[in-house]
RNA sequence: GGGAGCAUAGCUCAGCUGGUUAGAGCACUUGCCUUACAAGCAAGAGGCCAUAGGUUCGAGUCCUAUUGUUCCCACCA
């Protein structure tokens, strides 16, 4: 209820607003916009957490933070989920009717997800919200498409691709998930002259396919085969037998047949040797219908068909059972396939030693996570295809010469345009024929996803110079590279990668001067929490609604950046036992407040001092940390601080002297009153980027307003911050650390005694440096009642 | 097969550029109702810092190798 009514307290003063009218200093965070496609789980939490804390850090740095939230509801996972949740299929109804059912649904769950994102208290902008579906984004992306055409590094090309027949459309090389599946490999006989070469595969159903079979050349066995022809069992045509040093000699018997298309190695061999192409599988996943004996059967019934009749045919030596690993589509597990078609790419394979280059450019928080990104470039062996055969995304701005079939490209003032319902307006450059075809595919999503930077810019863009279009208005570009990009590491080979292809494309430019790559939450070791698993017990909301929007924010900052984390329910006590902590600890400062005038900043004790002193090394040490996105480590010792040092050991100090100012004087309480508001004031600050909630709600409560002059804690700037180094006397703060000590040993006496802490002692004897002395003597009376000694003495250490 | 991370108390983890008896929280044991907090306080027990070498006056920390573990990439014949 609590964080409820601050959350509204947020809202109607605007505290997180962007202010375009403070052009200095602006820090500009490219956040992830969560797909929608279903719920947003505790990952998701766990990852936004860690970057709205350190939002929340640079704000109270005194940074004009640009936070802004965008939800990327285009694409095949909002497809594919939309078709699940309706239980209907995109290719049974008309393209409008999908396309608005697409409309509805992520808008109905952009809703929720803001509305949950809202109760975890993250200080995103609203006003400053995307979708990768709005006109401004889609003009983005097509404007984006255009120049990368238009300079060529995008293209149009007939060759082979990969293919989900699930999902009826191609997909790239990012989208594939290696899978472990059971299968056979099959050893079959071929004849080459009176002789019999064996060969064994996976994928007898291609047989008719087969248009080469390759031997390692280092291979003695099969040498003496090189150049003749082999004959394909069942079908009865030849084949040529070609050698590559490519052949792996101790896989199946050494001899490989090469079918359009079983592999990505066919593929490269079908290049290499300009091989002919046999259509075989086609796009609905089904065999090809002029093909012998399996025409129109689905893959697994043709392998079925082929196997009997090889066996039929006495042309099966034997079967193998093996697991294999194959590539099978993200979003459906579906095996993929290799056909070729008309595509659109992005060229990618031309610029990877630059892509390697340029990733030097950024800072990789942790640094090692740079290594995913390098191993992912090295080994991309397709260029990006970016078209999609769906419905629910970014529409290529392009329309086909009727007459000479070239590509023509939308005017920039079209955009956004869909060439289904626009017709393209002018004549074709090439040929002078004024008829056109639209072409009818949509985006890659990511394709979209990876212009966050220039969506970003643009919009804030729009707020400071009045134009909206970053490829036209290149001011926009000051505020190239943004501050900061944050995401989890499963992401690094689509978002990061492609971000930064698309940087270097229009702008040559690094996105973004530091990444922040936050870990996973697992269910257990190495297991992803899946949607179908455990549910209810991760669910997002449900877990606010036990244990609060704090505990699951303080809960995220406590692990180092990038390190993958469990959730426990049980690590929640830990938060319930700190925030009940704070709330004490906060309540009897403020108690002892009532009296007390800011402007009396005056701390006269030396033991005063040294909270404040120990109050300041604490926060620079804190700011260090967190510079380097280090938000777990930094929490950590702020805990320590808060718990012990001050909770623990300075409150119990000064506890009497804030009671009794008959003994210990009006001044002396005085000085224990600004000194531990400082602490308090500070402990607040530190811990509102963690847990927002509830420290604004003490701030608010205990109507710190008339202390700092402004309506939200939010609002205040850290002590050490931008224009601000705090500084602070490691002296003082070693007399605070040997008062620590003493009572330490006092405490440990008493405890070994069975005596309670309140029993009185007659004597304790201090033994401290000669320089010291008088900073204990100005404390004498602190620890007399602390300790409940009756009188102190010295000792002096050398 | 290539690469990266990790290996410290029963559990979850800190230990920065090598420096005196290795830290925290949880759990455990004991004591304590202390004018904020028993969801608390105090004290205690618990570690050949994965293994084997090496560098150094000195290694949890640096180097080499090994083992275990997790992840990334490759592996579809």
């Amino acid at each position: 209820m609590a964080e409820k009514e601050v959350q509204d307290f947020w809202e109607k003063n605007k505290i997180y607003n962007f202010d375009p009218s403070r052009k200095k200093h602006i820090f500009t965070i490219d956040n992830p916009p969560p797909t929608i496609s279903g719920k947003l789980h505790i990952g998701h939490i766990f990852s936004f957490a860690q970057t709205e804390i350190f939002a929340r850090f640079k704000r109270m740095q005194g940074y004009n933070v640009y936070f802004p939230i965008g939800f990327d509801d285009n694409g095949l996972p909002s497809e594919r989920f939309v078709e699940k949740e309706l239980n209907i299929k995109a290719s049974a109804i008309s393209r409008d009717e999908f396309f608005e059912k697409c409309s509805t649904a992520t808008k109905h769950y952009e809703e929720k997800f803001e509305s949950l994102l809202k109760s975890m208290g993250f200080s995103y902008d609203f006003n400053l919200k995307y979708s990768t579906i709005s006109d401004d984004v889609r003009k983005i992306s097509q404007t984006s498409f255009i120049e990368l055409a238009e300079e060529s590094k995008a293209y149009l090309k007939e060759s082979p691709v990969l293919w989900c027949a699930e999902c009826q459309t191609s997909v790239a090389q990012a989208e594939l998930n290696p899978k472990e599946k059971d299968s056979y490999f099959y050893y079959i006989p071929f004849k080459v002259e009176n002789d019999i070469l064996e060969i064994a595969t996976t994928r007898p159903e291609l047989l008719c396919g087969v248009v080469c079979i390759f031997v390692n050349p280092k291979d003695k066995r099969y040498l003496k085969y090189v150049n003749k022809k082999a004959i394909v069992p069942l079908y009865n045509f030849e084949v040529p037998i070609l050698s590559d040093s490519e052949v792996c000699i101790d896989k199946g018997t050494g001899a490989v047949m090469c079918a359009t298309f079983g592999d990505a190695k066919d593929v490269e061999w079908f290049n290499k040797y300009s091989l002919p192409y046999k259509n075989v599988i086609l796009k609905h996943g089904r065999i090809n219908e002029n093909v012998n004996f399996i025409g129109s059967l689905n893959i697994k019934s043709a392998k079925n068909k082929i196997v009997k009749l090889l066996e039929e045919n006495k042309s099966l030596i034997k079967s193998e059972k093996i697991t294999h690993i194959v590539s099978t589509h993200e979003r459906c597990d579906r095996e993929i396939e290799i056909i070729p078609s008309k595509q659109w790419y992005v060229d990618i394979l031309n610029r990877k030693e630059k892509l390697l280059s340029i990733a030097n450019q950024i800072n990789w928080y942790p640094f090692s996570m740079k290594n995913r990104y390098i191993a992912w470039v090295n080994n991309i062996k397709w260029d990006w295809c970016i078209s999609r055969q769906r419905y629910f995304g970014v529409p290529f701005p392009v329309w086909y010469c009727l007459n000479c079939g070239k590509p023509c490209f939308a005017k920039k003032q079209w955009l956004p345009v869909d060439p289904i319902k626009f017709n393209y307006k002018d004549k074709c450059n090439k040929c002078g024929c004024s008829e056109f075809t639209p072409e009818k595919d949509v985006m890659d999503t990511w394709a979209t996803s990876s212009l966050t930077p220039q969506i970003n810019l643009s919009n804030l863009n729009k707020l400071i110079n009045n134009n909206c279009n970053i490829f036209e208005n290149k001011n926009v570009e000051n505020f190239l590279p943004m501050s900061m990009r944050s995401q989890a590491h499963d992401i690094i080979r689509t978002w990061t990668f492609y971000t930064i292809l698309k940087s270097l494309y229009h702008f040559d430019k690094i996105p973004w001067q530091n990444i922040m790559i936050c870990g996973f939450v697992l269910a257990k070791k190495g297991e992803k929490i899946s949607k179908s698993k455990g549910e209810l017990k991760f669910d997002p909301k449900t877990l606010i609604k036990t244990h609060t929007a704090d505990a699951l924010r303080y809960w995220a900052a406590n692990t180092k950046l990038g390190v993958d984390t469990f959730f426990d329910p049980n690590d929640m006590k830990d938060t319930k036992r700190f925030m009940t902590k704070l709330w004490n600890c906060s309540k009897f400062v403020i108690s002892h407040l009532e009296d007390f005038k800011i402007k009396e900043k005056k701390a006269t004790k030396f033991i005063d001092k040294f909270i404040i002193n120990a109050t300041n090394k604490i926060i620079s040490e804190a700011c260090n940390l967190i510079e380097n996105f280090e938000i777990g480590l930094a929490r950590h010792k702020i805990d320590d601080f808060f718990w012990k040092d001050f909770c623990d050991n300075y409150i119990e100090i000064v506890k009497e002297r804030l009671y009794q100012p008959k003994i210990h004087g009006e001044e002396e309480r005085k000085s224990a009153q600004y000194a531990s508001y400082y602490c308090l004031i500070n402990i607040l600050k530190l811990y509102a980027i963690y847990v927002p909630h509830l420290t604004e709600y003490i701030y608010i409560k205990a109507d710190f307003k008339k202390f700092e002059k402004s309506p939200s804690l939010h609002m205040l700037l850290w002590e050490e911050n931008l224009k601000n180094k705090v500084s602070y006397d490691e002296e003082i703060i070693f007399f605070g650390e040997e008062v620590k000590n003493l009572i330490s040993s006092v405490r440990k006496l008493k405890s070994q005694k069975n005596m309670s802490i309140k029993e009185s002692i007659d004597s304790v004897t201090i033994n401290c440096y000669k320089k010291h002395k008088s900073f204990f003597i100005d404390t004498e009376k602190d620890l007399i009642a602390c300790l409940k000694a009756k009188k102190i003495l010295y000792t002096f250490k050398s």
